[in-house]
RNA sequence: GCGUCGGUGGUAGAGUGGUCAAUUACAACAGACUGUAAAUCUGUCGCCUCCGGGCUACGUUGGUUCAAAUCCAACCCGGCGCACCA
Protein backbone atom coordinates (compact mmCIF):
# COMPACT_ATOMS: atom_id res chain seq x y z
CA UNK A 1 0.00 0.00 0.00
CA UNK A 2 2.76 2.65 1.20
CA UNK A 3 5.18 2.85 -1.54
CA UNK A 4 8.95 3.49 0.30
CA UNK A 5 11.15 3.44 -2.81
CA UNK A 6 13.74 5.83 -1.71
CA UNK A 7 14.00 7.29 -5.29
CA UNK A 8 10.02 8.38 -5.42
CA UNK A 9 10.95 9.57 -2.06
CA UNK A 10 14.12 11.46 -2.41
CA UNK A 11 12.08 13.25 -5.82
CA UNK A 12 9.71 14.14 -3.68
CA UNK A 13 11.73 15.63 -1.13
CA UNK A 14 14.04 17.66 -3.62
CA UNK A 15 12.03 18.63 -7.08
CA UNK A 16 10.93 21.65 -6.89
CA UNK A 17 11.28 22.02 -3.02
CA UNK A 18 12.54 25.27 -1.32
CA UNK A 19 12.07 24.38 2.27
CA UNK A 20 10.49 21.42 4.50
CA UNK A 21 9.93 21.88 8.06
CA UNK A 22 10.37 20.65 10.87
CA UNK A 23 13.50 18.91 8.11
CA UNK A 24 13.80 16.40 5.64
CA UNK A 25 15.61 14.07 7.83
CA UNK A 26 11.98 14.36 9.49
CA UNK A 27 9.57 13.88 6.59
CA UNK A 28 11.82 11.29 4.92
CA UNK A 29 11.23 9.06 8.02
CA UNK A 30 7.71 9.44 8.53
CA UNK A 31 7.84 8.63 4.82
CA UNK A 32 9.64 5.55 5.34
CA UNK A 33 7.23 4.45 8.27
CA UNK A 34 4.53 2.48 6.00
CA UNK A 35 2.00 5.04 8.14
CA UNK A 36 -0.65 6.30 5.45
CA UNK A 37 -0.23 10.35 5.92
CA UNK A 38 -2.83 12.62 5.02
CA UNK A 39 -1.25 15.60 3.20
CA UNK A 40 -3.15 18.70 1.84
CA UNK A 41 -3.10 21.17 -0.50
CA UNK A 42 -5.55 24.33 0.13
CA UNK A 43 -6.75 26.62 -2.64
CA UNK A 44 -8.66 30.04 -2.48
CA UNK A 45 -11.32 29.58 -4.66
CA UNK A 46 -11.41 32.75 -6.47
CA UNK A 47 -11.29 32.42 -10.35
CA UNK A 48 -12.77 30.01 -12.19
CA UNK A 49 -9.22 28.61 -13.34
CA UNK A 50 -6.38 27.72 -11.75
CA UNK A 51 -3.05 28.81 -12.96
CA UNK A 52 0.73 26.80 -13.18
CA UNK A 53 1.77 28.06 -10.27
CA UNK A 54 -1.28 26.11 -8.32
CA UNK A 55 -0.18 23.07 -10.31
CA UNK A 56 3.48 23.03 -9.29
CA UNK A 57 2.21 22.30 -6.06
CA UNK A 58 -0.33 19.93 -6.70
CA UNK A 59 2.54 17.90 -8.78
CA UNK A 60 4.12 17.19 -5.03
CA UNK A 61 0.49 16.67 -3.78
CA UNK A 62 0.55 13.78 -6.94
CA UNK A 63 4.04 12.75 -5.68
CA UNK A 64 2.44 11.80 -2.16
CA UNK A 65 -0.57 10.09 -3.75
CA UNK A 66 1.82 7.57 -6.16
CA UNK A 67 2.97 7.02 -2.99
CA UNK A 68 0.26 6.07 -1.36
CA UNK A 69 -0.82 8.17 1.01
CA UNK A 70 -3.98 10.47 1.53
CA UNK A 71 -4.54 13.69 -0.16
CA UNK A 72 -6.56 16.41 0.18
CA UNK A 73 -7.42 19.65 -2.34
CA UNK A 74 -8.96 21.83 0.36
CA UNK A 75 -11.25 24.75 -0.86
CA UNK A 76 -10.87 27.79 1.09
CA UNK A 77 -14.59 28.51 0.50
CA UNK A 78 -14.46 30.09 4.13
CA UNK A 79 -11.45 31.84 3.81
CA UNK A 80 -11.31 33.42 0.43
CA UNK A 81 -14.61 35.54 1.95
CA UNK A 82 -11.98 36.97 4.34
CA UNK A 83 -9.14 37.20 1.67
CA UNK A 84 -5.09 36.78 2.52
CA UNK A 85 -3.28 39.23 3.25
CA UNK A 86 -0.67 37.67 1.28
CA UNK A 87 -2.20 39.23 -1.79
CA UNK A 88 -1.99 43.03 -1.28
CA UNK A 89 -5.24 43.62 -2.88
CA UNK A 90 -7.47 44.25 0.06
CA UNK A 91 -10.89 43.70 -0.43
CA UNK A 92 -11.79 40.44 -2.82
CA UNK A 93 -15.43 40.61 -4.21
CA UNK A 94 -17.40 37.86 -1.14
CA UNK A 95 -18.37 34.37 -3.76
CA UNK A 96 -21.72 33.35 -3.30
CA UNK A 97 -21.67 29.70 -2.92
CA UNK A 98 -22.53 28.81 -6.28
CA UNK A 99 -19.74 31.09 -7.83
CA UNK A 100 -17.76 29.11 -5.57
CA UNK A 101 -19.29 25.44 -6.36
CA UNK A 102 -19.21 26.71 -10.11
CA UNK A 103 -15.47 26.83 -9.55
CA UNK A 104 -14.94 24.12 -7.84
CA UNK A 105 -16.23 21.94 -11.09
CA UNK A 106 -13.80 23.54 -13.37
CA UNK A 107 -10.95 23.16 -10.57
CA UNK A 108 -11.87 19.41 -10.52
CA UNK A 109 -11.80 18.71 -13.97
CA UNK A 110 -8.24 21.09 -14.42
CA UNK A 111 -6.76 18.94 -11.45
CA UNK A 112 -7.61 15.63 -12.61
CA UNK A 113 -4.65 16.32 -15.10
CA UNK A 114 -2.33 16.16 -12.03
CA UNK A 115 -3.84 14.11 -9.38
CA UNK A 116 -6.35 11.45 -9.10
CA UNK A 117 -9.77 11.66 -8.31
CA UNK A 118 -11.22 8.13 -8.48
CA UNK A 119 -9.54 4.72 -7.77
CA UNK A 120 -8.24 3.53 -4.66
CA UNK A 121 -6.86 6.52 -3.08
CA UNK A 122 -8.68 8.57 -4.84
CA UNK A 123 -7.75 12.39 -3.47
CA UNK A 124 -10.62 13.98 -1.70
CA UNK A 125 -11.90 17.24 -1.71
CA UNK A 126 -12.82 19.25 1.32
CA UNK A 127 -14.39 22.34 2.31
CA UNK A 128 -13.04 24.69 4.78
CA UNK A 129 -16.71 26.53 5.46
CA UNK A 130 -17.64 23.07 6.82
CA UNK A 131 -15.92 23.80 10.25
CA UNK A 132 -14.81 27.53 9.93
CA UNK A 133 -18.34 28.71 9.38
CA UNK A 134 -19.71 26.91 12.59
CA UNK A 135 -17.12 28.66 14.65
CA UNK A 136 -18.81 30.64 17.31
CA UNK A 137 -17.30 33.74 19.02
CA UNK A 138 -15.88 31.86 21.97
CA UNK A 139 -13.94 29.03 19.88
CA UNK A 140 -12.63 32.27 17.52
CA UNK A 141 -11.43 33.86 20.88
CA UNK A 142 -9.39 30.15 21.87
CA UNK A 143 -8.22 29.69 18.53
CA UNK A 144 -7.05 33.33 18.92
CA UNK A 145 -5.64 33.08 22.16
CA UNK A 146 -2.74 30.42 20.48
CA UNK A 147 -0.59 32.94 19.37
CA UNK A 148 0.79 36.65 19.92
CA UNK A 149 0.50 39.91 18.17
CA UNK A 150 4.26 39.92 18.10
CA UNK A 151 4.32 37.06 16.13
CA UNK A 152 2.20 38.04 13.67
CA UNK A 153 4.01 41.45 13.56
CA UNK A 154 7.11 39.46 12.30
CA UNK A 155 5.07 38.78 9.01
CA UNK A 156 6.90 41.28 6.30
CA UNK A 157 4.42 42.10 4.91
CA UNK A 158 2.73 43.34 8.03
CA UNK A 159 6.14 44.97 8.76
CA UNK A 160 6.09 46.62 5.36
CA UNK A 161 2.50 48.28 6.31
CA UNK A 162 3.53 49.61 9.64
CA UNK A 163 6.33 50.90 7.99
CA UNK A 164 4.06 52.56 4.82
CA UNK A 165 1.63 53.81 7.54
CA UNK A 166 -1.03 51.58 5.57
CA UNK A 167 -3.77 49.79 7.71
CA UNK A 168 -3.77 46.58 9.07
CA UNK A 169 -6.89 45.06 10.35
CA UNK A 170 -7.77 42.92 12.76
CA UNK A 171 -9.06 40.52 10.73
CA UNK A 172 -6.01 40.10 8.65
CA UNK A 173 -4.67 38.80 11.59
CA UNK A 174 -7.44 35.89 11.65
CA UNK A 175 -6.47 34.78 8.39
CA UNK A 176 -3.39 32.41 8.90
CA UNK A 177 -5.28 31.36 12.41
CA UNK A 178 -7.93 29.97 9.91
CA UNK A 179 -5.26 28.37 7.90
CA UNK A 180 -4.14 27.09 10.79
CA UNK A 181 -7.55 25.77 12.01
CA UNK A 182 -7.91 23.94 8.68
CA UNK A 183 -4.66 21.82 9.53
CA UNK A 184 -6.50 21.22 13.04
CA UNK A 185 -9.88 19.74 11.75
CA UNK A 186 -8.44 17.68 9.16
CA UNK A 187 -5.84 16.26 11.41
CA UNK A 188 -3.38 16.43 8.68
CA UNK A 189 0.48 15.32 9.02
CA UNK A 190 1.44 17.34 6.48
CA UNK A 191 0.71 20.56 3.88
CA UNK A 192 1.94 21.96 0.55
CA UNK A 193 2.28 25.26 -0.50
CA UNK A 194 3.78 27.89 -2.16
CA UNK A 195 6.83 29.34 -0.34
CA UNK A 196 4.61 32.59 -0.25
CA UNK A 197 2.18 30.82 1.62
CA UNK A 198 4.91 29.94 4.48
CA UNK A 199 3.85 32.08 7.08
CA UNK A 200 0.31 30.55 6.88
CA UNK A 201 1.68 27.19 6.62
CA UNK A 202 3.58 27.28 9.91
CA UNK A 203 0.61 28.65 12.38
CA UNK A 204 -0.87 25.03 11.51
CA UNK A 205 1.94 23.15 13.02
CA UNK A 206 1.70 25.75 15.60
CA UNK A 207 -1.95 24.62 16.47
CA UNK A 208 -1.20 21.17 15.85
CA UNK A 209 1.77 20.94 18.31
CA UNK A 210 -0.98 21.88 21.01
CA UNK A 211 -2.09 18.59 20.31
CA UNK A 212 0.89 17.14 20.37
CA UNK A 213 1.53 16.53 17.05
CA UNK A 214 4.10 17.49 13.98
CA UNK A 215 3.37 18.46 10.97
CA UNK A 216 4.95 18.88 8.21
CA UNK A 217 5.52 21.71 5.56
CA UNK A 218 6.85 21.47 2.42
CA UNK A 219 7.02 24.62 0.48
CA UNK A 220 6.99 24.56 -3.39
CA UNK A 221 9.32 27.37 -5.43
CA UNK A 222 7.77 30.02 -7.15
CA UNK A 223 8.20 29.67 -10.66
CA UNK A 224 10.87 32.60 -11.12
CA UNK A 225 13.79 33.66 -13.45
CA UNK A 226 17.02 33.98 -11.60
CA UNK A 227 16.96 37.32 -11.27
CA UNK A 228 13.42 37.03 -9.40
CA UNK A 229 11.19 37.91 -11.77
CA UNK A 230 7.93 36.02 -11.20
CA UNK A 231 5.74 34.72 -13.23
CA UNK A 232 2.67 36.00 -12.50
CA UNK A 233 -0.91 37.65 -13.87
CA UNK A 234 0.80 41.24 -13.64
CA UNK A 235 3.46 39.56 -16.39
CA UNK A 236 0.73 38.86 -18.63
CA UNK A 237 2.19 35.33 -19.02
CA UNK A 238 0.40 33.28 -16.32
CA UNK A 239 -0.67 29.86 -17.49
CA UNK A 240 -4.15 28.91 -16.64
CA UNK A 241 -4.64 24.82 -16.64
CA UNK A 242 -7.26 25.80 -19.08
CA UNK A 243 -5.93 27.94 -21.80
CA UNK A 244 -5.89 26.31 -25.18
CA UNK A 245 -2.90 24.55 -26.20
CA UNK A 246 -1.46 27.37 -28.69
CA UNK A 247 -2.48 30.06 -26.14
CA UNK A 248 0.04 28.55 -23.90
CA UNK A 249 2.40 27.94 -26.52
CA UNK A 250 2.70 31.48 -26.86
CA UNK A 251 2.69 31.92 -23.39
CA UNK A 252 5.83 30.18 -22.93
CA UNK A 253 7.73 31.14 -25.41
CA UNK A 254 7.45 34.28 -24.06
CA UNK A 255 8.85 33.38 -20.69
CA UNK A 256 12.87 35.01 -20.35
CA UNK A 257 15.22 32.50 -21.30
CA UNK A 258 16.14 32.24 -17.65
CA UNK A 259 13.32 30.62 -16.76
CA UNK A 260 13.89 27.46 -19.15
CA UNK A 261 15.10 25.25 -16.29
CA UNK A 262 13.18 25.98 -13.72
CA UNK A 263 10.11 25.67 -16.07
CA UNK A 264 11.72 21.97 -16.47
CA UNK A 265 12.08 21.16 -12.86
CA UNK A 266 8.95 22.72 -11.49
CA UNK A 267 6.14 21.99 -14.36
CA UNK A 268 7.12 19.00 -15.89
CA UNK A 269 8.31 15.80 -15.58
CA UNK A 270 11.45 15.39 -17.08
CA UNK A 271 14.19 13.33 -15.66
CA UNK A 272 16.85 15.49 -13.52
CA UNK A 273 19.05 14.24 -15.81
CA UNK A 274 18.03 15.52 -18.58
CA UNK A 275 17.33 18.77 -17.02
CA UNK A 276 20.99 19.52 -16.33
CA UNK A 277 21.89 18.13 -19.58
CA UNK A 278 19.90 21.33 -20.66
CA UNK A 279 20.96 23.35 -18.34
CA UNK A 280 24.40 22.61 -19.65
CA UNK A 281 23.63 22.69 -23.14
CA UNK A 282 22.27 26.41 -22.97
CA UNK A 283 25.23 27.44 -21.00
CA UNK A 284 27.20 25.92 -24.00
CA UNK A 285 25.87 28.66 -25.87
CA UNK A 286 23.52 26.84 -27.70
CA UNK A 287 20.08 28.41 -28.54
CA UNK A 288 18.00 28.54 -26.06
CA UNK A 289 14.77 28.42 -28.19
CA UNK A 290 14.58 24.78 -28.99
CA UNK A 291 14.53 23.80 -25.05
CA UNK A 292 12.25 26.69 -24.75
CA UNK A 293 9.76 24.99 -27.56
CA UNK A 294 10.57 22.02 -26.17
CA UNK A 295 9.50 23.17 -22.95
CA UNK A 296 6.43 24.10 -24.04
CA UNK A 297 5.46 21.12 -25.80
CA UNK A 298 6.43 19.02 -22.43
CA UNK A 299 3.52 21.34 -20.76
CA UNK A 300 1.04 21.23 -23.39
CA UNK A 301 1.13 17.41 -23.34
CA UNK A 302 0.52 17.05 -19.56
CA UNK A 303 -2.69 19.45 -20.29
CA UNK A 304 -4.03 18.68 -23.50
CA UNK A 305 -1.95 15.88 -25.52
CA UNK A 306 1.06 15.07 -27.32
CA UNK A 307 -0.81 16.13 -30.36
CA UNK A 308 -2.17 19.32 -29.82
CA UNK A 309 1.48 20.22 -28.44
CA UNK A 310 3.04 19.37 -32.12
CA UNK A 311 0.19 21.21 -33.68
CA UNK A 312 0.73 24.25 -31.38
CA UNK A 313 4.40 24.48 -31.98
CA UNK A 314 3.91 24.20 -35.57
CA UNK A 315 0.85 26.57 -35.61
CA UNK A 316 3.09 28.87 -33.66
CA UNK A 317 5.70 28.52 -36.03
CA UNK A 318 3.54 29.14 -38.90
CA UNK A 319 2.67 32.35 -37.82
CA UNK A 320 5.18 33.96 -35.90
CA UNK A 321 8.38 32.94 -37.39
CA UNK A 322 7.64 32.27 -40.75
CA UNK A 323 4.56 35.19 -40.74
CA UNK A 324 1.77 33.04 -41.97
CA UNK A 325 -1.68 33.07 -40.94
CA UNK A 326 -2.52 30.83 -37.70
CA UNK A 327 -4.67 27.66 -38.64
CA UNK A 328 -8.05 29.43 -37.65
CA UNK A 329 -8.57 33.22 -38.48
CA UNK A 330 -12.16 34.42 -36.92
CA UNK A 331 -14.74 36.00 -39.29
CA UNK A 332 -16.76 38.79 -39.59
CA UNK A 333 -19.42 39.55 -41.86
CA UNK A 334 -19.87 43.39 -43.12
CA UNK A 335 -21.47 45.44 -45.57
CA UNK A 336 -19.45 46.64 -48.72
CA UNK A 337 -18.33 50.56 -48.06
CA UNK A 338 -18.42 50.62 -44.48
CA UNK A 339 -15.42 52.02 -42.47
CA UNK A 340 -13.26 49.57 -41.23
CA UNK A 341 -12.15 51.41 -37.99
CA UNK A 342 -15.64 51.13 -37.41
CA UNK A 343 -16.26 47.54 -38.11
CA UNK A 344 -13.04 46.88 -35.92
CA UNK A 345 -14.21 49.01 -32.85
CA UNK A 346 -17.72 47.26 -33.18
CA UNK A 347 -16.37 44.12 -33.14
CA UNK A 348 -14.37 44.12 -30.24
CA UNK A 349 -11.06 43.97 -31.80
CA UNK A 350 -10.26 47.83 -30.83
CA UNK A 351 -11.18 50.20 -28.44
CA UNK A 352 -11.84 53.15 -30.43
CA UNK A 353 -10.84 54.81 -33.44
CA UNK A 354 -8.51 56.52 -32.14
CA UNK A 355 -6.34 53.11 -31.56
CA UNK A 356 -7.19 52.92 -35.50
CA UNK A 357 -5.52 55.72 -36.28
CA UNK A 358 -2.73 55.29 -34.57
CA UNK A 359 -2.29 51.67 -35.83
CA UNK A 360 -2.46 52.38 -39.52
CA UNK A 361 -0.24 55.71 -38.37
CA UNK A 362 2.02 52.99 -37.23
CA UNK A 363 1.62 50.37 -39.72
CA UNK A 364 0.18 48.10 -37.77
CA UNK A 365 -2.56 46.88 -39.58
CA UNK A 366 -2.06 44.78 -42.84
CA UNK A 367 -4.16 43.23 -45.30
CA UNK A 368 -3.02 39.23 -46.13
CA UNK A 369 -2.90 38.48 -49.75
CA UNK A 370 -3.59 34.91 -50.69
CA UNK A 371 0.52 34.68 -51.53
CA UNK A 372 1.08 35.64 -47.91
CA UNK A 373 2.25 38.82 -48.85
CA UNK A 374 1.31 41.79 -46.67
CA UNK A 375 0.17 45.26 -47.70
CA UNK A 376 -0.09 48.02 -44.88
CA UNK A 377 -3.49 49.48 -44.75
CA UNK A 378 -2.29 53.35 -44.05
CA UNK A 379 -5.65 55.72 -44.71
CA UNK A 380 -7.95 55.72 -41.35
CA UNK A 381 -10.73 55.76 -43.66
CA UNK A 382 -9.99 52.81 -45.29
CA UNK A 383 -13.50 51.56 -46.72
CA UNK A 384 -14.31 47.68 -47.32
CA UNK A 385 -14.44 46.90 -50.70
CA UNK A 386 -14.15 43.23 -50.86
CA UNK A 387 -13.04 40.27 -48.07
CA UNK A 388 -9.54 40.73 -46.63
CA UNK A 389 -7.92 38.83 -44.29
CA UNK A 390 -6.53 41.20 -41.59
CA UNK A 391 -3.63 41.25 -39.48
CA UNK A 392 -4.01 43.74 -36.57
CA UNK A 393 -0.62 44.12 -34.79
CA UNK A 394 1.19 41.04 -34.26
CA UNK A 395 -1.20 38.88 -32.08
CA UNK A 396 -4.63 39.47 -33.90
CA UNK A 397 -6.16 37.88 -37.01
CA UNK A 398 -9.35 38.48 -38.70
CA UNK A 399 -11.20 37.98 -41.77
CA UNK A 400 -13.36 40.53 -42.92
CA UNK A 401 -16.28 39.12 -45.41
CA UNK A 402 -18.00 41.63 -47.48
CA UNK A 403 -21.61 40.54 -48.15
C1' G B 1 -15.78 63.07 19.18
C1' C B 2 -11.19 66.24 18.50
C1' G B 3 -6.75 67.07 15.68
C1' U B 4 -4.14 66.08 11.39
C1' C B 5 -3.00 64.20 6.58
C1' G B 6 -5.10 62.42 2.33
C1' G B 7 -8.84 60.67 -1.92
C1' U B 8 -5.68 62.18 -9.37
C1' G B 9 -5.82 58.25 -15.48
C1' G B 10 -5.09 50.26 -15.65
C1' U B 11 -1.50 50.68 -11.15
C1' A B 12 2.03 53.51 -8.26
C1' G B 13 2.62 58.48 -7.73
C1' A B 14 3.71 64.13 -9.36
C1' G B 15 1.00 68.53 -9.89
C1' U B 16 -1.53 72.82 -5.62
C1' G B 17 -5.39 79.07 -9.94
C1' G B 18 -4.31 79.67 -16.59
C1' U B 19 1.44 77.04 -20.23
C1' C B 20 -3.00 70.35 -17.58
C1' A B 21 -5.86 65.39 -21.14
C1' A B 22 -2.52 66.29 -16.49
C1' U B 23 5.47 65.13 -15.07
C1' U B 24 7.38 60.33 -14.25
C1' A B 25 7.59 54.99 -13.56
C1' C B 26 5.23 50.34 -14.36
C1' A B 27 1.66 47.86 -17.26
C1' A B 28 -0.48 47.91 -22.17
C1' C B 29 -0.16 48.62 -27.62
C1' A B 30 2.63 49.33 -32.36
C1' G B 31 7.22 49.55 -35.24
C1' A B 32 12.41 48.13 -35.85
C1' C B 33 15.57 44.37 -34.63
C1' U B 34 15.87 39.14 -33.13
C1' G B 35 16.25 32.23 -32.24
C1' U B 36 11.37 34.03 -29.53
C1' A B 37 4.99 36.78 -28.52
C1' A B 38 12.27 37.36 -24.75
C1' A B 39 15.80 41.47 -24.39
C1' U B 40 16.91 46.17 -26.50
C1' C B 41 15.70 50.58 -29.18
C1' U B 42 11.82 53.98 -31.18
C1' G B 43 6.96 55.54 -31.06
C1' U B 44 1.89 55.47 -29.07
C1' C B 45 -0.98 55.33 -24.76
C1' G B 46 -9.22 59.50 -22.49
C1' C B 47 -13.29 59.76 -26.42
C1' C B 48 -14.79 62.04 -31.09
C1' U B 49 -12.98 64.75 -35.22
C1' C B 50 -14.65 67.55 -41.71
C1' C B 51 -7.46 67.68 -38.05
C1' G B 52 -9.48 73.82 -37.02
C1' G B 53 -11.00 71.79 -32.84
C1' G B 54 -14.90 69.65 -29.75
C1' C B 55 -16.34 66.70 -25.50
C1' U B 56 -15.66 64.09 -20.85
C1' A B 57 -12.24 63.48 -16.66
C1' C B 58 -8.45 64.67 -10.92
C1' G B 59 -14.03 61.47 -4.15
C1' U B 60 -19.42 64.02 -4.30
C1' U B 61 -22.29 68.46 -4.48
C1' G B 62 -22.35 73.46 -4.57
C1' G B 63 -19.57 78.21 -4.61
C1' U B 64 -15.56 82.06 -5.77
C1' U B 65 -13.16 83.42 -10.54
C1' C B 66 -12.70 85.65 -17.20
C1' A B 67 -10.29 80.81 -15.83
C1' A B 68 -10.25 75.39 -10.76
C1' A B 69 -7.29 68.82 -10.33
C1' U B 70 -5.48 73.31 -7.96
C1' C B 71 -9.10 78.34 -3.73
C1' C B 72 -13.76 78.12 -0.37
C1' A B 73 -17.98 75.32 1.91
C1' A B 74 -20.66 71.11 3.02
C1' C B 75 -20.83 66.09 2.57
C1' C B 76 -18.88 60.97 1.64
C1' C B 77 -14.62 57.70 2.14
C1' G B 78 -9.75 56.47 4.16
C1' G B 79 -4.90 56.79 7.09
C1' C B 80 -2.44 58.36 11.52
C1' G B 81 -2.53 60.52 16.48
C1' C B 82 -5.33 61.81 20.73
C1' A B 83 -9.54 61.61 23.70
C1' C B 84 -13.82 58.92 25.31
C1' C B 85 -14.89 53.93 27.03
C1' A B 86 -12.80 49.67 29.48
Amino acid sequence: MIDTNPEKINEFLTRGVELILPSRDFVESQLNSNKQMTVYLGIDPTGPTLHIGHAIAMKKLAQLQNLGHKIILLMGDFTAKIGDPTDKLATRKTLTTEEIMDNLKNYKQQASKIILFDGDNAAEIKFNSEWLGKMNFSDVLELASKTTVQRMLERDMFQKRMGEGKPIYVHEFMYPLMQGQDSVAMDVDGEIGGNDQLFNMMMGRELLKDSGKEKFVVTVKLLADPTGKKMGKSEGNMITLDDSADSMFGKIMSWSDGMIISGFELCTNIPREQILNIELAIQNNENPIQFKKQLAREIITIYHSADQAVDAQNNWEKTFSEGGLPDVVPEINEEQGKLLSEVLVENGYLESKGEFRRLTDEGGIKIINDDLSEEKITDFQYKLSETVVLKIGKKKFVKVIVI
